[in-house]
DNA sequence: GATCGCCTTATTGTATACAAAATGGATCAG
DNA sequence: CTGATCCATTTTGTATACAATAAGGCGATC
């Protein structure tokens, strides 16, 4: 990847993610491009991605926009992510090798671990589970199915909502993942994509409880600034 | 949309599915901006889009080629575009309006009218039919699910095939929008779901039949060349 | 007082020049 | 003859300058 174009990236992400920038506030290219220590060339290559992303949105005139996600929209993105995921799962199952399952295994290990330790180490259990979701999808063996969920699953607003999970939840996906790989060893391709769709929805109910809160906290956040 | 960018958009996307170009073949962006009669800039930004559609792949060091699409990465995307457009009908089901109904019967009028005349008018039924899967996207009310969709469906390669239906293909296409169109009207999600995914899934067999004389034309033009 | 149209200004689109990086070949050593 | 290293050339990345276009305000007119 090219250094300016990527700075850019995760400095607008990252201004967005962090809620920096509110949804509705406008993004002019000069401006990122200022606040980014680069020129307007490699934030119009960053800004194309986030858009890609629907973490931006682009008005008819090509202004664009900090994209506003109502709890319909983050809805609509589980609801597919537990659609796809599961077909991901499904394909994996029939497709898996033993040495992959022994990752996954491993992946998961540590995921009990970092559960264990106290207070969690969630920071641990993302990248773990990061490596274990996209070791399936890579199993999976779809190019298109892999470029269509990572749109999905970088999500910032929901990892952002990993820290929220109790030691209930963050328990019960560490059994889930345990379950998954019962339905790899089997080779049950329906198995394994009840279990995902499954464990996907799960994550989403996790969420939406947390986002009330958090909705709170944002609306705070806007009053203050207002 | 800009001038100068969608000019080169379109221009090497033509070029690619007409078979200009073929899978493999390097695109420096030198080369494309001259083709296209304009500046490196514009190219880039193309590219990027054509590299989000899966036309293009980049190499780890950046440089771009023609992707080249397997018959089974292309039965990928008509899984993908069977499950996800089964979803949006699904969707639909439960919130069209009568109104909405009245529209996709007459752009299902238009496709009866097209296939009835001879030879069967393909312009017109690609355009009705696109029309009506478009304005069910639409109902479903789902930006995600629309954005997932629209780089499915824009599948060049798919629109090619379209010429190649047969009498008998053309008319079961234009049934199953009126077996639809009954679900939508018995508002019966799972009804209006199971059809369009089979209807998708139709259509892939339908273009897998019509590949094979394709591939051997593609194998002729590629002889010729060498 | 409201509305329409123009004009100023801000923002995006495009071109070009230059910098960085990579590829391929040539040359030289083993 | 094989391999490796270095250099020339090609290709991509970035910056900047300029052109086109849209937004918002100002004034004129009804």
């Amino acid at each position: 990847m090219s250094r300016a174009s990527d700075i850019a990236y995760e400095t607008i992400r990252e201004m967005i993610v962090s809620g920096e920038l509110l949804p509705g506030d406008p993004l002019g290219e000069e401006a990122l491009a200022e606040k980014c220590g680069v020129s307007r060339t490699p934030v119009r290559d960053a800004m194309r991605r986030l858009e890609g992303e629907l973490l931006i949105r682009r008005s008819e005139s090509q202004r664009s926009f900090v994209a506003d996600w109502s709890l319909d929209d983050i809805g609509d993105a589980f609801e597919l992510r537990a659609m796809l995921e599961g077909l991901a799962a499904q394909r994996a199952a029939s497709r898996i090798s033993p040495a992959d399952i022994r990752k996954l295994e491993a992946y998961n290990k540590r995921i009990g671990e970092a559960n264990a330790s106290t207070p969690a180490d969630v920071d641990v259990f993302l990248e773990e589970n990061r490596k274990f979701h996209t070791l399936i999808l890579d199993v999976a063996g779809s190019a298109r199915l892999k470029t269509l969920l990572q749109t999905l699953i970088e999500q910032p607003i929901i990892w952002r909502t990993a820290h929220h999970y109790s030691p209930h939840e963050l328990l019960r996906s560490y059994q889930e993942h345990d379950e998954l790989i019962a339905a790899f060893k089997r080779g049950d391709p329906a198995w394994a994509e009840a279990i995902m769709s499954g464990h996907i929805r799960r994550a989403f109910h996790a969420y939406s409880d947390a986002h009330h809160g958090l909705a709170i906290l944002d609306a705070e956040r806007s009053k203050k600034r207002a």
